[in-house]
DNA sequence: ATCTCGATAGTCT
DNA sequence: GACTATCGAGATC
């Protein structure tokens, strides 16, 4: 399916009714980030509706030293031993939030940090939190059929761990949220209505932004995906 | 395209 | 007191 293709019909879509299971976010680590390459970010505000799929994600798993479980429970960490298919968001850098989705084992201390998604529904309201002004949303909302606009503007809104929280409203409020069912925060699988993009073969590549383990390949994008944030 | 740097505050030593 | 699962601006190539 070619990417001008991938449309989102009305919010009457079945991925307004539909999420992942818990069952998902229990397998393995690793595997749970590479599945959840192409499943769509659903958020649901009093501001409105606003939906990306996922183009990019990271494993952390407890003994691995770059993962902040690996240390064992505090109360910052402390969702990570929770229930699987619960949000992890925590604050960093003193201005910026991130945001995991549990996996693994319940109590065991794993997430998958999802790094960039690729809007499809509610640019306008991911744009106004991001703080584009009235006039340059108008704008792009113009050029928006040119490919090489879309994605450069797809890439300033969510493309980085940080853009995503602040483009859809993810803050210390959300964590704890369980995903597995449509509210204000959840993940649906890939749905063939929506369109199911090919971007090729799931790349891995070494994590961002982390000191530790760098060797480990726990990155996972799609081999052309554009929507990533950073080659 | 790739880099360096500063902002900014919660967390842990 | 040091570090951080980041971002954006500004410099440089």
């Amino acid at each position: 399916m070619k990417e001008a293709d991938l449309l989102l019909p009305e919010p009457t879509s079945d991925c307004l009714r539909t999420a992942l299971p818990r069952d998902f976010y229990r397998q393995e680590t690793v595997n749970a980030a590479r599945l959840l390459l192409n499943c769509l970010l659903m958020r649901n505000s009093p501001d409105g509706l606003t939906v990306g799929r996922i183009s990019e994600t990271e494993a952390y798993t407890q003994d691995d030293p770059a993962c902040h479980a690996y240390r064992g429970r505090t109360a910052r960490n402390a969702m990570m031993f929770g229930e699987p298919g619960r949000a992890y968001i925590y604050f960093t850098y003193g201005m910026h939030y991130c945001f995991n989705a549990v996996t693994g084992l319940e109590g065991q201390g794993d997430a998958v940090l999802i790094r960039a998604v690729e809007p499809l529904q509610g640019w306008e309201l991911l744009s106004r939190r991001r703080g584009l002004s009235d006039e340059e949303i108008a704008r792009l909302l113009a050029l928006k059929h040119e490919h090489k606009v879309r994605v450069r503007w797809a890439r300033a809104l969510c493309g980085g761990p940080g853009k995503i929280c602040q483009a859809f409203d993810l803050k210390q409020q959300q964590n704890g949220i369980d995903l597995t069912h449509p509210g204000e925060l959840w993940i649906a699988p890939p749905l063939p209505e929506i369109g199911v993009p090919d971007f090729g073969e799931i790349l891995s590549s070494p994590r961002i932004g982390i000191t530790q383990a760098v060797d480990t390949l726990w990155r996972f994008t799609l081999e052309n995906d554009p929507y990533t944030s950073r080659k």
